[in-house]
DNA sequence: CCTGACCTGACACGCACCTGAAAAGCTCCA
DNA sequence: TGGAGCTTTTCAGGTGCGTGTCAGGTCAGG
């Protein structure tokens, strides 16, 4: 899937950009309504994520624009905390959903698979991890049928890890991942979510590197 | 379910959606053609009330460009006595019902409830939750046989959950599915229909999913 | 056997959520 | 018109879960 992310902020959106191709996806970013507007010409996306707040004007007129011109595309507003009449605003023009920065990237995965499967109904993949079936956009594991429980850390962190698949995810890259907005960190918050999420999915589903970082097994994809 | 009004007369406006909300559902009441037609793109309404005399010209046009636009929206025309020539018309148009002014909110009860079960996909459908039998487009719900009875907006609460099944829906979802636009709520009013839903339903009935929002568990959909 | 990296049980705090009850608002009917 | 009997909304107090922190234990490698 391919999306435009409309953002300013350099540092959220090269945050925001490494994860959403991370997830698979092709992403554009761009930082004003004048390329948005371009690119939204040329190409056709699967969403767009739209900070309303832009140096060249509200991205409340491109979508409204947009919606007059029965451009359908799925959009989520990002709006920070001081802002929230924008977003009724926002949604009232069209928009699909919104997020409050700072977010947690985890969510906006969450929010973007919602979004996604609302509009083109695909059908919710889940992956196979052992015994364990998992489907992160619906926040739910089952092992044998059994529901497992996740607060939100447990899935951001679980969200982390499955993003890169079999790939080494070093310590600081799932702080980022929590923690993206400056929050730094000071203690070993991170092991003791391993520890939390090993102690309901079963020892063997994260593995440890020592020195380098954790590792998630997956053993297939799926789609129901 | 939400309802756009087009009616000019504010005490008619008034007392309609006064009389529609407490039935449960989301209203925008608009007075004039041109708002009409805004609030028509960005948003799916589920039925529309159309006052065909305004100010700045005929319904009949707006509701020929709806349907001329694919707009398939169900539409009850609200006629004065003298002008039933335009409901002829009117319904010659795509519209769905008309109702006499004066007329009594019961009856606007019943033709709206009418219209909208003859849209609903599927004749009479019912949901199996655990134990309780739903059946949303005949207001009903029975647990072993038993009636339970539930108020417009518990049933607004339970509606907006079962749209999305087995999904998570948010808190703010939740509230806009319940209120019109701008009529930002700042109590836990969700919350409080929740506890209320569960006291009749079930506890199990309603999960909650802390910092995201609620989900319902549908264990199957069947038809009479 | 020592060191540093990692694991994990326990705990305190805060916040999200729950819920009973009171206040306000509605509809309907006499 | 007014009041009975609802429903809806607000409020406040209580509860429990999630979170971050730490301390002491365990393990791997040199």
């Amino acid at each position: 899937m391919r999306v435009l992310l409309v953002e300013d902020d350099a540092i959220l959106g090269d945050a925001v950009k490494a994860h959403v191709a991370s997830l698979g996806h092709a992403v554009d970013w761009v930082t004003t309504l004048e390329d948005a507007s371009v690119s939204l010409r040329a190409v056709t996306y699967s969403l767009m994520l739209l900070d309303l707040r832009l140096p060249d004007g509200s991205g409340l007129t491109l979508l409204r624009d947009m919606r007059g011109r029965e451009d359908a595309t799925p959009v989520i507003i990002l709006t920070a905390h001081d802002q929230i009449s924008d977003r009724i605003e926002g949604l009232n023009c069209g928009a699909d959903d919104y997020l409050v920065k700072p977010f947690n990237l985890g969510e906006l995965t969450a929010r973007m698979g919602a979004v996604a499967r609302r509009y083109a109904r695909i059908p919710s993949t889940f992956l196979c991890l052992g015994e364990l079936k998992v489907q992160p956009t619906e926040r739910r594991i089952l092992r044998k049928g059994e529901d497992i429980a996740l607060s939100g850390r447990e899935w951001a962190v679980l969200d982390t890890l499955l993003a890169r698949r079999t790939a080494i995810v070093s310590k600081s890259q799932i702080e980022e991942a929590l923690y993206a907005f400056g929050a730094e960190i000071e203690s070993n918050t991170v092991e003791v979510y391993v520890s939390r999420l090993r102690k309901k999915l079963g020892r063997e589903v994260i593995e440890t590197l020592r020195g380098v970082g954790y590792r998630i097994k997956v053993d297939d994809v799926k789609a129901d």
